[in-house]
DNA sequence: GTGCAGATAATTGTATACGATTTGACTTTA
DNA sequence: TAAAGTCAAATCGTATACAATTATCTGCAC
């Protein structure tokens, strides 16, 4: 069962308190696919693992399971999320409803500082879909994910940030589960087309490349209902 | 301390587990301004008020915090939210951000049957307005919130659903703090303008008039800075 | 009377304990 | 042998206990 929960313990900041700590490790555990759907998150098993009591890891699943990411069960337990079809769709409806908003804030606000840093942070993506191995596929997925957050950030507004947070850790999920071509290789030219875009203060030409490129990423998923697996068709094959 | 805090415990549905119940009982008492920003409300007060132990309490205060309505601070304790001038723009900026979206996705979804029920809504909403009594005027409170809440429940998109229930009832707060003319009696009209350009199917008009109506519900605020109320100016008066 | 220092009270942070629910295996019986 | 019933193990739900932290009060020096 822990047999993919092994490297876990990020760094941590050490200024958090105990059970944000568990959860912000359990969430990039998770983003990062070092946990999979349907995963379970037995209370004393993460207890243990992180040497607290079943009261902070039982606060942490509590916390990630407002963020979607984990889905707690009554008198059953805790498990990674396992988004559904349409779940993962709704998901993506919301990205496709919001980012384009949070762009056009972005623009308006975004100082040639911040315009560099965005640069630096596609660059570095590009650096690690070269490199090989499986932690340059995790860095690179949560790279990914920096550009989008990063675009949040610069539109100021925390609430929306957070949202986004949220929308992307579930994304990540959703590509884990339904994804085909491991390859999001794709989504690296858009985000730098944004960002050509963004510096030519050109918003709207950004805000389509944006909702092309969320549209994209959910081409390439394959969100064909296996409604539990049919009990049968599970088997005929 | 609690002498506001009196008539809490909501009918409750009964079907929740203990948390829950009093996280939406505390949500309720928040949004309907039963409970001033600012209020402490301590893990011991909480269990004792609704008969549970400080674990309870605590998990749902929690919860809260995670909604934005309560803010827990470190080994001090948890208060009514009491966000800032700056946290209430942002509030409204994420939601002119998020509802024409939204009124754009339940407008290509609406049946004649949600209409109806839109319709029935805005004439409760008006029928409370009419009325006396602070129980009114909480009903009305309410009932505004709710016809946003409806609309995003209509779009279908459960994840912009949960989003919206937060950004009301961070706005009920915001309202509460800085509101001035305690009549959001405009805002009634404005639904029904809404619903109206919905049932011609007018999409643009509608999302316009969202525009406006968020706009004037934002105009009846005075978010000037108070910073800590100047230490003198709270006194001269 | 003002300011500092230590003690005391109140409140949160975390761990542990116990009861309730679910699950899977074992036994019994037709 | 298959079905049903019963029991034991694991896990969650909640309460309580204790430790750590913060706030408040008291007393003393100045």
């Amino acid at each position: 069962m822990n047999s993919q929960a092994d490297a876990l313990q990020a760094p941590g900041d050490s200024t958090e308190n105990g059970a944000q700590q568990i959860r912000d490790a359990l969430r990039e555990a998770i983003v990062e696919r070092r946990l999979s759907p349907g995963t379970k998150l037995s209370e004393s098993d993460v207890g243990s693992l992180f040497n607290v009591s079943r009261t902070l890891a039982r606060a942490a699943l509590q916390a990630l399971s407002y963020e979607g990411l984990v889905s707690v069960e009554k008198n059953r337990g805790a498990f990674v999320a396992y988004p559904s079809p349409d779940e993962a769709r709704q998901i993506f409806a919301a990205r496709r409803l919001v980012e384009p908003g949070i762009l056009k804030s972005a623009a308006e606000r975004i100082t040639p500082a911040q315009l560099k840093h965005l640069r630096q942070l596609l660059i570095e993506e590009g650096r690690l879909m070269s490199e090989r191995g499986q932690s340059a596929r995790r860095a690179e997925i949560k790279a990914s994910g920096d550009f989008h957050l990063m675009l949040a950030s610069i539109s100021g507004n925390l609430i929306m940030q957070r949202f986004m947070e949220e929308l992307v850790a579930r994304s990540s999920l959703v590509i884990a589960l339904y994804g085909q071509s491991s390859a999001s290789s794709c989504g690296h030219a858009e985000h730098g087309g944004i960002i050509t875009a963004l510096e030519r203060k050109d918003i709207d030409t950004a805000c389509h490349l944006m909702l092309h490129h969320i549209a994209h990423i959910e081409a390439d998923l394959d969100l064909r209902e296996r409604k539990s697996f049919g009990l049968k068709e599970a088997f005929e094959r």
